[in-house]
RNA sequence: CGGGGCGUGGCUCAGUUUGGCUAGAGCGCUUGCUUUGGGAGCAAGAGGCCACAGGUUCAAGUCCUGUCGCCCCGACCA
């Protein structure tokens, strides 16, 4: 892609409304942009980052045997009032009556939805287990959106359902999604924290969080660092571990996953059931997996940035390597440029071709911005002695080679 | 929702305390010349209902009232 066809509004400053570093870079390596508190737009670079993770989300879901379905986000309010719900969640749901006077609401979270599904199209123990996820916009009226992307009132969420016959059943899907998020998360770059948690309004006995331990979290999770032991930081929580009895460190977090064993609390509120081998109506058991996809985008910038901007993992780099020529109206970098361009092409590498007509300083400095992980330079510098460079966002390393040599360079690091 | 801060060209901000003449700067943008390996220099331009509404005054970006928006601190959460 060429950067001058593509939309990369990049800013000198950062925007006064932002608050955390993964909301200043965002912002200004031109990634997103904020519409109202809470409602984000996706500018195309951004939207390559989140296509990236929600790719590793579903190789990971699907591996671990989940099939992909899409739920609406317009639901009835009455399937709330079932389990009663509507009440817990109160006013972070977004109502309103439609034209027949209907009650609706936007979905904060799909529980009662696929439990629903589950309630009229199934019925027996020969079509359990059956796990379900989809990807997909939830609306959650929060009494404070803040840090960008990390608490929206219209994000990105991965929300899988387990129905199983029995608790058996149950501690097996729990832990295949458990293994699988570890997966996901270690793709994204992330170093995670999981922790036993609250279930709050989700109900439930046994949940997990996943957490990354980042300066502008706004979760505090209590390490023990001897025990490699995690938990939710609380009011009460003592500060040394009951384990070894060592001091624990508090740790600011971002919660990027949260698991839940739920047991029957929906498929009895629903009256989701079926019939067992010996003819006896059980209520389905379930479990809930939750992935906060678009925080994720800041967890991760929150744990691969530094001075310079971005610094993205491999997998979700929305290019794995960009074109600098230093000089657009030099024919022999353009010459060289354009062939490595349509070579790395035409090997599959998706690649951003800085042709824009500025200074070597700008192109410099946005592409350390960027964060994209590898940079081809290509300047009079070393083109003089027929070399082209290659730099490491990550490490600041250098690379210079011979042009045919480099591509195998850039192979051996992409 | 309670407490605090802020709102002035696309972006960052000065000016508001103590009302006064054509509303400023830097960055960005346009044109030209010079430059050209870490956000260039000079020159000439374009771009503003000073968040909105009402009020006080001869006169309001500045004072008063109300509204809206954004950010920070608390309860909620992926």
């Amino acid at each position: 892609m060429f950067w001058t066809k593509t939309f990369i509004p990049t800013l000198k400053e950062n925007p006064q409304e932002a608050d955390s570093v993964s909301h200043k870079l965002l912002l200004r390596s031109g990634f997103v942009r904020m519409l109202m508190a809470g409602a984000y737009s996706y500018l195309p670079l951004g939207l390559k980052v989140l296509n990236n993770i929600q790719r590793i989300i579903r190789e990971e879901m699907n591996s671990c045997g989940a099939s992909e379905v899409l739920l609406p986000a317009l639901q009835p309010l009455e399937l709330w009032q079932k389990t009663g719900r509507d009440k817990d969640i109160g006013e972070v749901m977004i109502r309103f009556v439609d034209r027949r006077g209907r009650k609706i609401c936007l979905g904060p979270t799909h529980e009662e939805i696929i439990t629903d599904l589950i309630r009229s199209n199934v019925s027996s123990y020969r079509q359990l287990p059956v796990v379900l996820y989809q990807i997909q916009t939830k609306f959650r009226d929060e009494i404070r959106p803040r840090f960008g992307l990390i608490r929206a009132c219209e994000f990105i969420m991965k929300d899988a359902y387990s129905f199983d016959r029995d608790e058996q059943g149950l501690d097996k899907n729990y832990q295949a999604m458990f293994e699988a998020y570890k997966k996901i998360f270690s793709r994204c770059g992330l170093r995670i924290l999981t922790t036993e948690a609250d279930s709050g309004v989700m109900g439930g006995k046994v949940s997990h969080e996943f957490m990354v331990p980042a300066k502008d979290g706004e979760d505090v999770v209590l390490f023990c660092k001897r025990c490699n032991l995690a938990k939710t930081f609380k009011e009460d929580s003592t500060g040394s571990c009951k384990v070894c009895g060592q001091e624990q460190e508090k740790l600011n977090c971002i919660e990027v996953g949260h698991i839940f064993k739920l047991g029957t609390k929906y498929s009895v509120g629903l009256g989701a059931n079926f019939l067992d081998a010996h003819g006896k109506l059980l209520p389905v058991i379930m479990g809930c997996y939750g992935i906060g996809v678009s925080r994720l985008i800041s967890a991760v910038i929150e744990q691969n940035n530094d001075a310079d901007g971005i610094i993205w993992p491999k997998e979700l780099a929305p290019y794995r390597a960009m074109i600098l020529p230093l000089d657009v109206t030099d024919v022999k970098i353009m010459d060289l440029s354009l062939g490595l361009y349509k070579e790395l092409h035409d090997l599959g590498i998706d690649v951003l071709f800085d042709d824009r007509d500025e200074r070597a300083g700008v192109k410099f400095k946005d592409a350390d911005l960027l964060g994209i992980p590898l940079q081809l330079i290509i300047g009079k510098n070393s083109l003089k002695d027929n070399l082209v460079e290659l730099k490491v966002r990550s490490t600041k390393e250098k690379i210079i080679s011979p042009r045919a040599e480099i591509v195998q360079e850039i192979k051996k690091r992409i």
